[in-house]
DNA sequence: TACATATGATCAT
DNA sequence: TGATCCTATGTAA
């Protein structure tokens, strides 16, 4: 699930759910104990998204939560909730309102300093409205390397993974092995456009739809079938939804690439 | 019961 | 480049 449009919308949720209020804060599994009995009774003032990092702002401390591969968050009725499974990390609860998170890659106490450091590592964000696609721009004209490999590399774009890589190079036509010094002012603009476009429906939709609705044949975006959300993520072997070309993968940037080799030429 | 798999990132070599 | 960490889920045995 997490990338950024999942990391933004638990923020949006999270703010919305919990900010204001004093939380229980307890670590089920043990291994925040000692974090979450700093933050444990105090309110927490904010929730705040950059990239893939979250920050929960409490008085005592600053919570920096990263979910990795793994990680999600659940939430449930605090009456009704089933016991905590071995693998939660974190739970916090105000009223009838319960979060837990499993499976997290970093669930710790961050201060100002180490912060500012880790910002520093993170580039422009498509979600936020300061998102400055010249700087991306900038940072791409540096790099020989791959596009494929260049957009998951969090400190030139941040908040695009493995899924939303895949289907923005489709969607703009670029090849994932075009080095992203080569690409064309246009190439990048379009670029960027397409992945504010995407996170954002995303972030709102609550899940990956990057199919325009035509192609799978309805009308409305919320109508396509959950089996036909992506043009080429996961459908190596299958037809291009655009040209019937079959789709192929393979390795770039220790992750799996996928792409419609007629839909998006070498060049 | 075991294994494969996954939308991530870091560290050692 | 490879090993490693983290969890839940689905399928095979």
């Amino acid at each position: 699930m997490p990338e950024g449009h999942t990391i933004h919308r638990y923020a949006r949720l999270h703010r919305r759910a919990l900010a204001g209020r004093r939380l229980a804060v307890s670590s089920p599994q043990g291994r925040f104990a000692g974090g979450a009995a700093v933050l444990d009774g105090h309110e927490l003032d904010d929730v705040d998204a950059l990239g893939k990092h979250l920050f929960y702002r409490f008085a005592p401390a600053t919570l920096h939560v990263h979910l990795g591969l793994f990680g999600r968050f659940r939430r449930f009725a605090s009456a009704t909730a089933p016991p905590p499974t071995a693998g939660t990390r974190l739970q916090m609860v105000s009223g009838d309102v319960m979060i837990r998170l499993a499976g997290p890659t970093a669930c710790d106490l961050i201060d100002d300093e180490a912060e500012r450091l880790l910002r520093t590592r993170i580039g422009p964000d498509p979600l936020r409205r300061d998102f400055d696609a010249t700087e991306v721009a900038v940072r791409m004209a540096r790099r020989r390397a791959a596009i494929g490999q260049v957009l998951l590399d969090q400190s030139v774009i941040s908040g695009v993974g493995n899924v939303y890589r895949a289907e923005a190079l489709f969607t703009c036509g670029i090849h994932p092995d075009v080095p992203a010094r080569d690409l064309g002012t246009d190439d990048v603009a379009a670029l960027c456009a397409t992945v504010v476009a995407m996170l954002r429906a995303g972030e709102r939709a609550g899940r990956i739809v990057t199919v325009e609705p035509a192609d799978v044949g309805v009308t409305a975006r919320r109508d396509v079938p959950s089996a036909e959300r992506v043009y080429v993520y996961k459908r190596a072997g299958l037809p291009c939804r655009r040209c019937t070309t079959t789709i192929v993968s393979w390795e770039l940037g220790a992750r799996t690439v996928f792409a419609c080799p007629r839909c998006q030429p070498r060049r």
